[in-house]
DNA sequence: CCGCATCCTCATGGATACTG
DNA sequence: CAGTATCCATGAGGATGCGG
């Protein structure tokens, strides 16, 4: 929601009306993984101003994408997307699925946060009707991990290799419990399976 | 491809890197209604300035998104989506749902073009199996149609009121050929339905 | 005329300092 | 910690120029 209007009757200029302004969308990538306080964005979006996530934040708001709400525990507020905004979450996954020839040159420098993988393996996994078979790439630790799933279902195996990009081999094995199916948003942060290694995951990538 | 990237290893932080700057995807919008040349763009853009569109084409150019062909009939260059831009449709098509509660209140003075239609009908109808009923609005001329779709299929009414955002009543007929699954964007464009009835068009909207 | 390139102004974004 | 305030850099909007 910039000044800047469209001024289009159309759908899509609505709704970059709204969400089309730099970094917005990002900020609801972070929301979609679960609720976060002003200082978890800023961490979560490295780059961003704090001006500017301030702004996004106050016009999200208004326009019914992201709610403030009272972070009950520690005390002081918490963003949380609201019904509408979590309905983003079909955008998100198209773009994150589109993206795929861009994010097979590897990290190429730039930064990394194992929280992503949340969003992004939402997206890739999560309508397996597209039959495309398709390889995630995923290095934890000292371990490489491919997943590799098509009509047939979903196998995860062990690399011998570190680094990203590599051509995967060898044995396969059940790594951090990655399976078919279990990787909604909401499963894997419940699941708490991601959450404590997020500074250890180093690269997702679909080769297809 | 703003030279401002976020620098972030991440599905959507990249895809936003291409075309997340500003009118870029409402380009893709018009491209996806079939190839146009410079001047239709300018058109079918309302708003853009014509430095700005210049450099966004070659921006989407260069990343693989656009390409400039020969218009062969009129000469000149025409601007076609690559099959990776192509693909851009189901991020479009996301948006347009999404924003149906920004529509639904109307113009309110924003510039209409019936081209948009084909973009918004196409997302509106595209996948049945999502099966919420919906309404689809539009007033062509003096008529308005009501396009009702659920589970058991596509009804197209005839409304009495000329007036965007009025309540659907009044008897059932066939309108503009609009049936169940005949609007897939090519289709449309194919049959030529909307194209000479661009500028009768008037309005859509969903109410849910 | 179409397809841009140039020039200028101002809104927006980015970096950093500062405050309740 | 959760933001504001400030200042400078950059990109957008609008008018116009110009070559093919």
């Amino acid at each position: 929601m910039p000044k800047r209007s469209y001024g289009q009757y159309c759908g899509l200029a609505r709704a970059l009306d709204v969400v089309g302004a730099r970094w917005s969308l990002l900020i609801v990538r972070e929301l979609l993984v679960g609720p976060a306080r002003y200082g978890e964005l800023l961490a979560g979006l490295p780059g961003i101003a704090t001006n500017l996530l301030a702004a996004r934040l106050k016009e999200l708001e208004e326009v019914g994408v992201v709610q403030r709400t009272l972070d009950t525990g520690r005390n002081g507020v918490a963003y949380v997307l609201t019904p509408w905004g979590r309905e983003l979450r079909d955008t998100v996954a198209s773009l994150v699925t589109w993206s795929t020839p861009l994010m097979i040159s590897g990290p190429q420098g730039d930064i990394f946060h194992g929280r992503w993988l949340v969003v992004a393996l939402d997206a890739l996994l999560r309508d397996r009707r597209s039959k495309k078979p398709m390889t995630i790439g995923l290095s934890a630790d000292d371990a490489m991990v491919a997943v590799h799933a098509d009509k047939t279902g979903t196998r995860v195996e062990l690399c011998g290799d570190n680094q990203p990009n590599t051509v995967f081999r060898g044995e396969p094995a059940i790594v951090l419990g990655l399976a078919s199916g279990m990787l909604s948003v909401e499963q894997a942060v419940a699941a708490g399976e991601l959450r404590g290694r997020e500074a250890d995951l180093a690269a997702v990538f679909e080769s297809r």
